[in-house]
DNA sequence: TTAACGCGGAGTGATACAGTCCGCGTTATG
DNA sequence: CATAACGCGGACTGTATCACTCCGCGTTAA
C-alpha cells in the first residue's frame, strides 16, 4: 500500500486513548474491540512499541498497557520506526557503476560517497522525518479533543474500564449457564 | 520495496544523459544498455515520461527521445509523480467512525474533515514533495557534472552517437554475413 | 521490404502487507 | 490449585505491488 502502513494508523490511534490515565491499564483487546479493527492484527503491534520504550506491558489476567513516557515527549516518527523499523523512502541500486564505457572497472570517483539523486531522495527523506518528529501524541491528543464533545472521552473511558472490570467478575458476558 | 522505487531511479538517470543535446535522440535501449539496466523495463518507463510532457518520442528507426523542456523547469516532484502516480505516503482507513460507541452509526463530528492523524501525515507528505520539488533535472546535472571528469560526458556522448549511427549503417554489429 | 523504433497489454516470480491461528509462560480470581 | 485472560512469539494465508519479460501493433528511415 503506502509507504506509512496501517499498522501506524492503528497504533496511534490506540496511544491517544491511553494518554489520559483515567483509561486505566487496557489490552490490546480491548482497544482493537473498541475501535472496531482486528485484535490478533494489534496484538503483533503493540510489542514493537513496548520494546522502543513507548508503552509498558503487564502481564497475566488484570495486564494491560500503559504508556512509559509523558505524551508529550512521544513523538510520531518514534512510533513510525517503533512500528516500521526506519525503512527508508528510497533505496539506492548503484546504477552509476554499471556505466558501459567504464566496462566492469568502474573508477572510484564513479562509486564514492552519495550519487547525486541519491542525495535529493535523502533530503526528501530527511525532511519528511523532521516533519513527522515536530508531532507528538500530546499535540494529537490537544487537536482531536478539540473537535470531540467533552462527553466523548469521558464515554470511552467508562466502555474501557468496565470492560477491564468486568474481565473476572460474575456476570461480564454471555456465560454457558445464563444469566 | 521502497516508497520512491527503482523506476525512478532509472528515469532520472537516464533523463541526465538528455539534458546534453550532444547526446542526439537515443532510444530507451540506448540508454538501458550504456546503464547495465533491463531495456524491456526501461521501454514501460519512457510512456509515462512522455505522457508527462517531460520528454518528446520520435517514432520510427533513427527514432528516440529527447526533453521536453529544459532541464531548469523539470523538477523531480514532476519526474515522480509522472513515474509512480502521485502515490500517497499513507492511506487513511478511517478507523476513527469504527468506535464501538458509536454502535454503527457515527455521529457526524467523528467523520468530516480529516483526523488528526492523517493531518500530520499529509504535512509530512508536503514536506517530502516541497523537498523534491526544490531540485531539478539541471541542479542535480550540476551537482554531477562536478564530481566527474571532464573526458567522462564526453566520452558517454561519443558512446551514444555511435551507437545512433550503427543502427542503419552498414557494418555497425555481428552480421550474419561478417565482414 | 526490412529493421529498429515507440507503445500497449498480458504474464511471471519475489516480496511485503493485512490478517489469522496456535502454543507458550504469566498472573489475579474463585 | 484450576481457570481464564493476559502478553509474546512463530507459522501461516491471501492479496497487492514491484521488477521484469514477452508479445504484437503501427510508424519510419534505409
Ligand atoms: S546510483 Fe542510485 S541514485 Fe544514482
Ligand atoms: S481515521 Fe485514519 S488516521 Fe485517523
Amino acid at each position: 500500500m503506502a509507504h506509512i502502513t496501517a499498522r501506524v494508523e492503528y497504533g496511534i490511534h490506540c496511544l491517544l486513548w491511553l494518554v489520559d490515565p483515567a483509561s486505566g491499564q487496557p489490552s490490546s483487546r480491548d482497544l482493537a474491540e473498541l475501535q472496531g479493527i482486528s485484535p490478533s492484527f494489534l496484538a503483533k503491534i503493540f510489542p514493537r512499541l513496548e520494546k522502543a520504550g513507548i508503552v509498558q506491558a503487564a502481564d497475566g489476567i488484570r495486564g494491560g498497557y500503559r504508556l512509559a513516557k509523558p505524551p508529550s515527549e512521544i513523538t510520531v516518527l518514534e512510533i513510525v520506526d517503533a512500528i516500521e523499523g526506519h525503512k527508508p523512502l528510497f533505496e539506492c541500486q548503484e546504477i552509476r557503476g554499471r556505466c558501459a564505457v567504464f566496462d566492469n572497472e568502474p573508477p572510484d570517483w564513479a562509486t564514492t560517497g552519495v550519487c547525486g539523486i541519491h542525495a535529493v531522495m535523502l533530503r526528501a527523506e530527511k525532511a519528511m522525518r523532521e516533519s513527522l518528529a515536530q508531532e507528538t501524541l500530546a499535540s494529537i491528543a490537544a487537536v482531536v479533543e478539540r473537535k470531540a464533545p467533552n462527553s466523548f472521552p469521558v464515554e470511552v473511558q467508562g466502555w474501557l474500564v468496565e470492560r477491564v472490570n468486568g474481565r473476572t467478575s460474575s456476570r461480564s458476558r454471555k456465560l454457558p449457564n445464563g444469566p
